[in-house]
DNA sequence: GTAAAATGTCATGAAAATGTAATATTTCAT
DNA sequence: ATGAAATATTACATTTTCATGACATTTTAC
């Protein structure tokens, strides 16, 4: 499939797991588990999923707490978080949306419904904050269309130097070491070449080269940083 | 590099500590090691690791006490801890680790892996907080960005000069020994002529200058202090 | 399945940075 | 003024870092 967006499940409960897990699968998801907040986290880190479910209850209450560290933490930070908790009292409602968490469904629920509010969360925080396009002078980054545009001529590039060019024009000004890139772009403990953010650096400012005219050339947007990494930068290296 | 970061090794086995002492060494870190659970908590009040390396199965299930331990109190809450684990034996103890543990590495693991997860979890700890501009008139210098200007135009100059005015900005008005200044910039451990930080200071003074337009020179804010080193100050010499 | 696209690694050469020594200049006590 | 000491500047060999093209392999589209 080509675009199945990814649920990760955080229960202690095989069968709740299970459940949940056909319930996605059905619904076009695709999905992930973990049974405890430490397998989760760094299941998250490590494969960014779309959203997570997290069971509230998780052995020492540790539920809230990752939910909290997720959201306090800049690489999580944008994932949703549904809460799932037995409990119905309006205390731990406060108190977990205070943490951040999206939205909150409790046990027992019906598939139909947990499938209903994924897709409300998911509509809203990529209706948000990712969907709108990303401008440097003429040259547009367009999430929801997954495209990148020169004065209105589509830019030709491979989907890593996408991901790549949407990290850098969301953090502009700023230095990233090549380890820090490939957190961000490839996912946190995937072992790469440095060398291997080099070339993708390459192929992205060529890219940005063959579709500048022949005015200013884009590919100077993306500086080499000696000894630093690189930097997205609208000013004059 | 100005500060290495020290990693804390606690295991009750001398051959695994060994062995992943030499892989922190071989990527720049300096390590220390503990036996027991008691020996490390001293060693991580006295000293402050930067990250510790905790073996979950020290004698007597100490190695979770410990983490849970760490994480509560409030002096070593923010210091990481990696975990490690050997083969996913009994799943039902491996929820005890829920502690707000930040990442975990079965054993056997590659060094390789050890130092990638040990490297991504520094930068995410400590990689949030970034320092703020610094500003003398006009020159500004930009961590964040990693960047000298002068009245808005990009000062040009080499990652040792970079280093060495962020160190003189960050204590103006105070005199410098050569070896202060080469401990600061260079590193503790690192044996340098003498002279090698006059020719830096010139460069860095040659990069000020020919950014200065006709006004005021910038290089005179770096002052040689005769037979005492240099001093950042912005009042005349 | 097959062709095209994408990906990661390596090798190579170019460019920049670095540390040292040699030489030039300044400073200060006398 | 003069010479010694301290600092500045220059030149250069070496090392480090980066850009780029080639290539084998994997993934994707059809």
């Amino acid at each position: 499939m080509t675009n199945e967006q990814t649920i990760l499940i955080v229960d202690d409960e095989a069968a709740i797991r299970d459940m949940i897990g056909i319930a996605l699968d059905t619904a076009g998801f695709s999905s992930m588990t973990a049974e405890t907040a430490l397998e989760a986290h760094v299941n998250i880190v490590d494969r960014k999923p779309d959203l997570v479910l997290l069971d509230w209850m998780l052995p020492g209450g540790s539920g809230i707490e990752l939910a909290r560290r997720l959201k306090r933490e800049e690489l999580t930070a944008d994932i949703p978080i549904i809460m799932l908790t037995a409990k119905t009292s309006e205390d731990n409602k406060v108190q977990g949306l205070d943490v951040g968490v999206d939205d909150y469904v409790t046990k027992p629920f019906s598939p139909r419904e947990l499938v209903a509010r994924i897709k409300a969360v998911l509509r809203r925080s990529t209706g948000n904050l990712r969907d709108k396009p990303i401008r440097v002078f003429d040259l547009e980054l367009d999430p929801a269309s997954h495209r990148v545009t020169l004065n209105d001529h589509a830019v030709d590039m491979g989907p890593t130097e996408y991901r790549l060019l949407n990290f850098f024009m969301t953090h502009p000004e700023k230095v990233f070491s090549r380890d820090h890139i490939q957190d961000q772009v490839w996912g946190a403990n995937v072992y790469l070449e440095e060398r291997t953010v080099d070339v993708h650096i390459g192929r992205l400012r060529k890219a940005l080269t063959s579709a500048s005219g022949p005015g200013i050339n884009y590919s100077g947007l993306i500086q080499t940083v000696r000894g630093a990494g690189y930097r997205f930068s609208t000013r004059a290296d």
